[in-house]
DNA sequence: TTGTTGACCGATATCGTAATTTGGTCATTT
DNA sequence: AAATGACCAAATTACGATATCGGTCAACAA
């Protein structure tokens, strides 16, 4: 069996369930079922080892997105396709959804790097779909990093803030349609 | 003179240059001239004490966005400026730059709430202006409060959160040209 | 009688310190 | 050559003594 993957997947799961903080090493050694020590052959210490899940994270995200987006597809199907899978796939994000809530709480530098990347991470990617629609005439000509920007964090707000001054979260149906009737709309070129 | 004004005073002078934790009853009764005790005549506790004074900001706040909107203007024009006058308020407004600064910092419930309700009395403002704009049939039928969430959480994250990962600031004209061609159009009715 | 006040009280916060935990190392084992 | 857990310094927490603060109320003033 793999021992870097074996611990990769102890982390994920710690840091997914405590935070970054709250995630001892001898825990994920644990969850690893290796020795404390063996972390270090592969890992030089706890901030590169987020580094790492957080990589692996990213990757596991845009391959499955890009699973959903077809070439023939219209840029407005692909992208109702793409947020559908994001939303199905909400409870994946629970990491994602950790680190920013232990940024709010407690400022780690470390933790508050990774967010940027992954924050750059999707944008670029976001951003890339965006040109490949303007080219093919499916999105009107814009700001393709602005937009970008502006898609995930409005993402982030109703899957994330919503429910901190919300009884209950938003349905994947609502936030589907909100898009389409707004944001989807507004930037897609005249059928 | 009106002794309950007094106290509105000094304990708005006193929350916005301390915050909510670090202000003493005692430094609000000296800032309004007046024993301690009878702070507790007007105001049940510390915490409806600044509940008042929120209040108090609101209205000023609501006037303020009020003032900015045109009857004449698009619904288009009005929305952004009047949100825009909302959130230039975070800045301009010693106290609600305090209060928001001493929610990130440490989480106290009093100022998280008072928060929550700053931003509910923007939303509401905001559902407002959208259903008067789908009256109007300037704005297609959407669900007014889940929009002008979209909105507000769309601007903070323009003029807040764009700063905190990015050199710098968007310009004004930017993020108006943005919304335009992304929400707006998105909520518009077609011309 | 009505409104004001500051000394007073219990609860909470602050601070210094002892005790514990944790990230990371490394001699020993496999 | 790789894995391991006892070990250490550094950081975190637990804790108790001390100080501060929100809120009360008997005394006082108008």
């Amino acid at each position: 069996m793999d021992r870097r993957q074996e611990i990769l997947q102890g982390a994920t799961k710690s840091f997914s369930m405590f935070g970054y903080k709250a995630t001892t090493m001898e825990q994920v050694a644990k969850l690893a079922n290796v020795g404390k020590g063996t972390i270090y052959n592969f890992f030089t210490n706890k901030e590169e080892l987020l580094q790492e899940v957080v990589i692996s994270m990213i990757r596991d995200m845009k391959a499955e997105a890009e699973q959903t987006l077809s070439p023939n597809a219209s840029f407005i199907e692909n992208a109702h396709n793409g947020l559908m899978k994001m939303l199905q796939f909400r409870e994946q994000h629970l990491l994602f959804a950790k680190l920013i809530e232990e940024e709010k709480a407690i400022q780690t530098p470390a933790v508050k790097q990774m967010l940027v990347k992954i924050e750059e991470e999707i944008v670029t990617f976001l951003a890339d779909r965006l040109r490949i629609g303007i080219e093919k005439k499916e999105v009107r000509p814009c700001n393709p990093n602005l937009v970008a920007y502006l898609l995930l964090k409005s993402y982030l707000a109703m899957i994330v803030d919503w429910q901190l001054t919300h009884e209950e979260a938003l349905h994947e149906q609502e936030i589907l349609e909100l898009f389409k009737e707004t944001i989807f709309r507004g930037i897609a070129t005249a059928p």
